[in-house]
DNA sequence: GAGTTTGAAACT
DNA sequence: CAGTTTCAAACTC
């Protein structure tokens, strides 16, 4: 079926409209993805009607862009947004539009029934900040990004059961259809009345599922655990706590992908799900917290950061700002935690690396957050964020990176007790922790107060060596920062009955162990080795490369293979200039004909490995 | 906790 | 690219 498409005519505008706006100019003049091909790369965006332009700070990883995720939270309260018109329910909102959604004070309807902070919205690489204090929010182009707070007919509380879902190369787009609209609306797939979550693999969108169709819960807020800093020492971690609106949680550092979620199904009870998305199958754990334990008794209406994650392939940083306040996104923008944490005042960078955005911060007085693009951070850009509420911090040792440990109570589950607890610890003892040796390193986190390392130089006073260290494995190797394990498209009718085949980016090696115990990193990441793996005697429980109880290898169907041919033309386009890091959307045409009408289950998707076997090669050769 | 085993990462 | 060395996690006792 092939489904009908958005007006052109009434995306370019919208586009244009970014393209001229100063801040996109100034983007450009940031971002490495030069400009020579504007069409091409609007063409990318506007094929799909998402008016996002090049990401600020791009990425010169070639693979950041398959790792995007765009997570959006639903509006769990409000109905409707007044003064915004929804009459055209089919169109996307132009940047601005969506802007102004994002800034929509439904801040104040959850306060009312709930007093939970404005949640954040993951938006990859993103930071949600304060238009308050800065004229980004009127121009600052989202990512892809769509809601729905501005539509009369939304019901928060009636999620039914149509869930449709395209892919976006291998990403998840899925749309939530309130209105119970079946796969014949397709071509209404950009609709005003739905709400769109991006995930990695329909894995990661099955898992959510539920969660989005419980008919009483409303989903709050949902966090991808690897955005959630592993390192806050317990003094910094109770004083997150006392201003992080949210129980934050780490569940552990394995491969698999863990997700918060944060829904609430009345305005006394906040539900914790910890979600996570494994081989297929996902775990979820459900904690309740009373409101009045996630309640802060900073809830006037001053800004607050609402969330300060870093993570390991994106950094994130969400700020909050009162119901007067604007809110808008910036894409990779880095926030360690724990520097915040560490500062005790002046002026100091943070950064996680020369690509992602550096942030000025002045503790304890904390009244200004500039952000600015650390590769060239001499020109900070002109956003301030008052962090006065935030207040000073306890740490002494600036050194460390501090340590989240995630409190007990929240993680009564948490597996991986034994090695880590919940975060990265490591024992290096002759790397200094600048080698991939190091799994903090490897993580792209800095190492914390409780690694047992020794001679530890991943530390924030040794940052531009660290960023020496990852720069030069990253000329080695570009994908050596990347997820060791991808995950593949779905098998079968049931994503809850058939494994999803993930499998181990370069295989294994194993020659004693029979990928029987850890020391396999596909055994480790509960996979199954594949054709990739060189193992000896493989004896893998979650399948054998031989093909014992592994799943079959996908087959592209023909429509897929166009999406992989088009794929391959905008990595092409992408990395004309050596660089990539966009998301890349293929053409609505595409989509709408094709993904779009599979039903979610039968959809398939360019596995990880296949755009990595794509996007590698163009990477290296380009 | 110390020592051993293992395989990835790094090196040549 | 292959062989070797280094390294730190996993494992065992």
């Amino acid at each position: 079926m092939v489904m009908g498409t958005p007006e052109r005519n009434q995306i370019n505008p919208s586009l244009s409209r970014v393209q001229d706006s100063p801040v996109f100019n100034f983007i450009n003049g940031l971002s490495p993805i030069k400009p020579e091909k504007p069409d091409q790369i609007g063409q990318t965006f506007s094929s799909l009607s998402f008016p996002s332009p090049p990401r600020a700070f791009a990425s010169p990883n070639l693979t950041s862009f398959k790792e995007s995720k765009v997570l959006k939270r639903h509006n769990p309260f409000g109905k409707s947004r007044p003064g915004v018109s929804s009459e055209d329910g089919n169109k996307f909102q132009t940047s601005d539009e969506a802007i102004a959604d994002s800034c929509h004070p439904y801040h104040n309807s959850r306060e009312s029934q709930g007093n939970f902070h404005d949640g954040i919205s993951a938006v990859d690489d993103s930071i949600a900040l304060p238009g308050e204090h800065t004229d980004f929010s009127a121009e600052i182009p989202q990512a892809l990004k769509y809601n729905n707070w501005g539509n009369p007919g939304y019901d928060p509380g009636h999620v039914d059961n149509s869930l449709d879902s395209i892919e976006v190369l291998n990403q998840e787009l899925v749309r939530f259809d309130p209105k119970g609209q079946e796969s014949e609306h397709c071509d209404n797939l950009i609709s005003g009345d739905t709400d769109f979550f991006v995930f990695n693999s329909p894995n990661e969108a099955a898992a959510f599922k539920d969660i989005m169709q419980k008919p009483d819960s409303h989903l709050m807020s949902l966090i991808p655990e690897s955005s959630i800093y592993n390192g806050l020492r317990d003094d910094s971690k109770a004083k997150i706590e006392e201003y992080h609106p949210e129980p934050l949680a780490v569940i552990d550092q394995m491969q698999d992908k863990h997700y918060v979620a944060i829904t609430s199904n009345t305005k006394d009870k906040a539900n914790v799900e910890f979600v996570s998305v494994m081989n297929g199958s996902k775990r979820r754990r459900c904690l309740d917290f009373e409101t009045a334990n996630v309640q802060r008794k900073n809830s006037d209406h001053n800004l607050k950061f609402d969330s300060l994650v870093h993570s390991n392939e994106k950094q994130l940083v969400a700020a909050k700002c009162n119901s007067s306040s604007q809110q808008c996104t910036m894409p990779a923008v880095g926030l360690d935690l724990n520097a915040l944490a560490a500062l005790k005042g002046g002026k100091k960078v943070i950064s996680n690396d020369n690509w992602s955005c550096g942030i000025h911060v002045n503790l304890p007085s904390c009244t200004s957050l500039q952000i600015y693009n650390s590769h060239e951070y001499q020109d900070p850009l002109a956003m301030e964020v008052d962090l006065s509420d935030i207040g000073p911090q306890p740490i002494e040792d600036s050194s460390y990176a501090s340590d989240f440990t995630v409190d007990e109570d929240v993680n009564q589950n948490s597996p991986q007790k034994k090695r880590h607890g919940d975060c990265k610890r490591c024992n290096c003892k002759k790397s200094k922790c600048l080698k991939l040796y190091c799994e903090c390193f490897a993580a792209r986190t800095y190492c914390t107060g409780n690694c047992s390392c020794k001679n530890c130089h991943n530390k924030l006073d040794h940052r531009e060596e660290v960023l020496q260290a990852r720069k030069q494995i990253e000329s080695r190797n570009p994908l050596a920062f990347t997820p060791k394990v991808i995950s593949e498209p779905e098998i079968g009718n049931d994503p809850n009955k058939t494994p999803a085949p993930s499998r181990h980016k370069r295989g294994c090696n194993c020659k004693k162990s029979l990928c029987q115990k850890k020391y396999c990193e596909c055994f480790q990441a509960g996979i199954g080795c594949s054709m990739n793996c060189r193992c000896d005697a493989c004896k893998n429980t979650f399948g054998r490369k031989d093909g014992v109880e592994t799943q079959p290898e996908v087959e592209i169907e023909a429509c897929d293979k166009e999406v992989v041919e088009s794929s391959l033309q905008k990595i092409e386009i992408q990395n004309f200039d050596g660089v990539s890091s966009s998301l890349n959307f293929l053409s609505e045409e595409k989509i709408f004909g094709t993904l779009c009408s599979q039903p979610f289950e039968h959809s398939q998707a360019v596995s990880d490995q296949e755009m990595i076997d794509i996007f590698g090669e163009r990477g290296r050769s380009g």
